[in-house]
This record gives structure tokens, C-alpha cells and sequence, in this order.
DNA sequence: TAACATTTTTACCGGCTGGTCAAATATTCA
DNA sequence: TGAATATTTGACCAGCCGGTAAAAATGTTA
């Protein structure tokens, strides 16, 4: 299959999230070196089986075998199925969100919308397992990510529509909703 | 949510899909009026849980409990949870297929190309549990229509990319995929 | 109404589900 | 080393899963 934009951007950093070391705040004891090991064993495993069958049709044994690992065992890592997924979830959230957080007022906007839609299709291809993953948490309507999404999405959201909207006032852009912009364009990030 | 496209379009006709009548070929028995009524509560139940959880999420309980009808009763009238689904593809797919079906040879490409994209957004907006459907569907492999799809969407697929392409021939439209122009709008097909 | 076919319910099954528990094992470190 | 800690395992549980069997209830028709 032919490539349809280029596929040499920014390039996705695969090590965008680190976040196993330190925490902030609350005191938490140091990982090990086989929790650290055992707990990305097990959060690939569950990409993997929570992009295909989503959280309901996902199961704790599937996840098990794929981490090479017995379920009491994966059961020791994290407290629960939801626990995994939520997990995930928010490891994934800060990836899933940098292409509309590269949106820059200054700037063209059929070039700014255009860089946005090439980094969301670059990484709906480089990246399938994670946009399956969102796709299908926000298709259920964002049950999990609920909590979280309002501490980034929502303001995300209205910051970006702002722009777009600054654009539309200043005549450089057809009216339309902001939002719907957004919204449409996310649609698209899933190809399959 | 205000409308980024015209909801007016030729309008999706509610009752596309009939067949509840004379088959074809093999000689069924004459269909009961309390087997119409029940197959078609299933059916609607099935769209229900089926697009809101896909298929391994989904459960017979569940959608007995949406047609309002104890489990084995469901299973007198389709013999496996496969078989709801299958059965649900099968009387949706024409309905799906629709909006591809009218791309016409003969007219401008932006304009063909346009009315199929309003087309698309109409139906996942009017008809978002169907969307819904056959995105999952899609999105795990087609296993289940599969078969089906061989039928009429591969035929399909190859007579309007070589319609795209005849335009490409014509100079009239950037040269480009054509199927992938076809997937790119699928993309956009689930809003939510 | 009685004979018949259709529909519905009740009771059930083996296997899988998310999850627990305590015991066994491996690792770390004084 | 050996004690303390971290990890892994096997046995288990209640409830749900897809599905079955057969009887009971209902509808149809002569």
C-alpha cells in the first residue's frame, strides 16, 4: 500500500513516556528492577489485547499469556482489570494528545490544520495499537479516561478551538465550529 | 453540537432493508407474524449491545434483556451469538455500502467525491449505532463479514477506485491512491 | 373443542470470568 | 550465611458465559 503523506515528521519518540522512576509527591518506595520489567511486560501485553477486543471483550487470562506471566502474578502488579487499563490509558494520554498540542496560533492555518491531520494520520499508522486503544475507549464514551481527560482534554479542547476560532475572525478560515473541526479531524485518526 | 454539513441530503430511507418476505431459491417456510415482530426486537437489541461493546464484549444476556426476552427464547429464534451478528451485518451491509454505491463516473470529482463524504457523515450521524458496527467490525479484521464482503465490497472497491483513477487519467484530480482516497473516507465514517 | 404446531419458561451444564488466599520460591542485603 | 523481603505459584471461589433439553404454555386451525 502506497503512503499518501510523507512519513518523515517530527518522528514519534518511542520513549516519550518515562514516568518509571521518580514520583512526585507522595513518598511511593523505590521499583524494582523486575516490577519495572514485569509492570511493561504486562502494559504491552494489555495494548496489545485491549486494542483488539476492547475492556469488556478483553481478558485477564488473554493479557496473562501474552505477558508470559500467571494471572495471580499479573494480579500482583496491578489490583484489578481496570486498574491496567486506566494505567495504560494515562501512560498513553500525553502521546495521544501531542499532535493537537503541536497547534500554533501563529502560523498558516491550512498549514497548521494540515501538519495536525499528517501527524494524526503518521501516528494512527505508526502507532495502531495505541489509536485502536483510544479509538475504542472514546467510542464507549471515554468511561475510563473520564476523570482524566478533564484534568488535560477539556482545557486542551478550548484552547485549541480558541485558535481556530481566532483564524475564522480573522478571516483566514471559513466559519465553522471549532470544535467540530477538532472533533472531525479526529475521526479520522483511526484508518484501518 | 451545531452542523458542520447540510442534514438534507437524499435522505437515508429508514426502511432500505425489507427481506423479512419471500426468499430467494431455497423454499422457507412462511415466517410467523410473532417470528417478525421477535427477530426484528432481537435485531434492534443486537444493534444496541453489539455497538456499543463489539462482539467478544457483547452478551446474550444482555441482549436478551434489551429485547425484553428470556436467553433460551432468543436462542429459538437465532442459534448462536454468531448468528445475531452475522445476521445483523448481513441486513445492514447494503445500508453501509450505500453511500460508495452512488459515486458516479460521470460528474466532477470534487463534486462526487464531496456528496460521498456528506453522505458518510450523514449516516454516522443519523445512524451512529450502525456506524458504530461495522467500525468494530472493521476494526477487528472482519472476521465475521468477511465472506460477505467478498461478495459485493471487493467488486465494489475495484469499480470505484477505477473510477477515481479515470479521473486521475483526465487530469481532473491530483494523482493519488485511489483506494486509499476510498479508506481515508471510511476513516472519517465514526463520529463521536 | 380437540389436535396440532409454535412459542416460552424452568432447570441445568461445563467452561470461563475477575479475583483471593496462603503457601512456596526467589532475591536482597546485613 | 541467614533473616527479611519480594515474587511466583497452585488451588480455589462465586458468578457469568454461551448453549441445551424438555416440559409447560400459548396460539392456530379444523
Amino acid at each position: 500500500m502506497s503512503d499518501i503523506v510523507k512519513d518523515s515528521l517530527p518522528a514519534i519518540p518511542e520513549t516519550a513516556f518515562g514516568d518509571s522512576g521518580a514520583e512526585t509527591g507522595t513518598a511511593h518506595k523505590q521499583k524494582t528492577r523486575i516490577q519495572i520489567t514485569n509492570e511493561a511486560k504486562i502494559l504491552e501485553a494489555a495494548l496489545e489485547v485491549f486494542s483488539k477486543d476492547g475492556f469488556r471483550g478483553a481478558t485477564l487470562d488473554r493479557i496473562a499469556t501474552a505477558a508470559e506471566m500467571s494471572k495471580p502474578n499479573l494480579l500482583y502488579y496491578f489490583s484489578s482489570k481496570e486498574d491496567i487499563h486506566i494505567a495504560l490509558l494515562t501512560k498513553l494520554l500525553d502521546l495521544w494528545l501531542a499532535p493537537l498540542r503541536n497547534l500554533r496560533a501563529d502560523g498558516d492555518p491550512r498549514e497548521e490544520l494540515s501538519l495536525y491531520i499528517q501527524h494524526k494520520l503518521q501516528m494512527s499508522r505508526q502507532l495502531p495499537r495505541e489509536s485502536r486503544l483510544f479509538a475504542n475507549e472514546v467510542l464507549r464514551g471515554a468511561q475510563h479516561i473520564g476523570p482524566l481527560l478533564k484534568e488535560d482534554l477539556y482545557d486542551l479542547v478550548d484552547e485549541k478551538a480558541a485558535i481556530i476560532q481566532s483564524w475564522i475572525d480573522a478571516g483566514k478560515l471559513a466559519p465553522c465550529d471549532p470544535r467540530h473541526v477538532i472533533f472531525a479531524i479526529w475521526a479520522t485518526t483511526q484508518h484501518y
